[in-house]
DNA sequence: TAGATTGTTAATCGATTAACAATC
DNA sequence: TAGATTGTTAATCGATTAACAATC
């Protein structure tokens, strides 16, 4: 089983939109803000905000509510903003160079240092300066390159045999686009996009209303 | 507020990873299965998965378990497989390019049916013989070709007033992979997919035991 | 029939919301 | 000081798990 979180994961998972709506005020040179005033623009309570916060601490004053960069930099610190990451993409597939193309991933401080890929005629090319590297030198990379996540982009099949790899190496993150649920030792950390998942949960709802209509009908 | 599902979001997202399973008992030619073997293949409680599929109706039997087949195809009705659905993809950058590419979808029934970018140069080229329109085409090309589900993948900025657009022209759901919290109308189905929050997750946790450890010492 | 396993009700657990004393 | 708003405890709500009668 995957590691476990000290806070849940409920919270945690609020935490980068928190992020991204201080970074809003911020830009907006708004210069305070009180959990009332926050909670009603996102749309959730403002005692979530306050249990939420209090978990790493109490960030606010009594009375005059948040100091918008202040907070904003606590919570850039807590998921880890202050510090850059090293990444490799596995699969140059479609969706691998897409994310390795991101750039919005390198501004917040998650460098690709190497992409790999199996397929003879993508090796050897190149992405944004990066080489695509034979999949047979990931080991070796991983040693020498001081790799905190891998990202996964391959097709299922091959997934679970390269995430195998991945922590026998000692990577300790993946980030996992594969369709697949991955088994990986209890320190490693894995964050699941199933995007397939994802969609087919949009497919689902358009067709909710009718799947209980219908099966009333047939009572 | 976006559409409220009439079963909770907890249950429905765990539909599309149940059809996963059985698709590959599917494919091992596995005949029956009973709630606990099931719960033992994917980590959860027998409890869960019999309290899932009873949001829709009692697919099992006593003494047996599931048939396999007929579970997965239940299961696929449910989750809307069961027909085609039209899309566009706004935004041919590369996660838009890659999604569209992307053939997986294709083959569960979501259909690219055209794709739309503001950039000159894009407009007129191709990818898998669809070709990049010109935004300003959009209310027309909706209009006329029964569109079922938009996949917004263009940044920020611009991503709210196109939304406005899509659901104005009677779009009613966005896969929206656009940094940013949507607005849209209550009838109308938003899944996010927020790439840089995910990513922010993995940062978060490889540095919580860290975050926890400073905070004590502080005291 | 006996054994197995469902569907469903009841109990538990965890997460969210409400309330309010503390305090800026 | 009075008003505002936090941090935190208590209450509520919803989701998960356990238990078991029904039944194949």
């Amino acid at each position: 089983m995957a590691k476990k979180s000290i806070v849940s994961m409920a919270v945690i998972r609020r935490l980068p939109r928190y992020h991204r709506y201080l970074e809003e005020l911020l830009k907006n040179d708004i210069k305070r803000i009180s959990s009332k005033e926050l909670s009603e623009k996102m749309g959730v309570t403002a005692s979530q905000i306050r249990q939420d916060l209090n978990n790493y601490g109490g960030f606010g004053q009594q009375g005059y509510g948040y100091n918008v960069e202040e907070l904003y930099n606590t919570i850039s610190k807590i998921l880890g903003l202050d510090r850059t990451y090293n990444t490799i993409v596995i699969g140059a597939g479609n969706l691998g160079q897409a994310i390795a193309r991101y750039t919005n991933f390198e501004r917040k401080g998650f460098k690709v240092k190497g992409i790999f890929d199996i397929k003879s005629d993508l090796i050897g090319t190149k992405i944004k300066d990066i080489e695509i590297m034979d999949i047979d030198k990931l080991n070796e990379f991983i040693s020498n390159n001081n790799i905190d996540i891998a990202i996964l982009c391959i097709p299922k099949d091959n997934a679970q045999k390269i995430a195998d790899r991945l922590t026998k190496n000692g990577i300790k993150a993946i980030w996992n686009f594969s369709p697949i649920d991955l088994r990986v030792p209890d320190d490693v950390i894995l964050e699941n996009v199933h995007l397939s998942d994802s969609l087919l949960t949009v497919s689902y709802r358009l067709n909710e209303e009718d799947l209980f209509k219908n099966s009333t009908e047939e009572k």
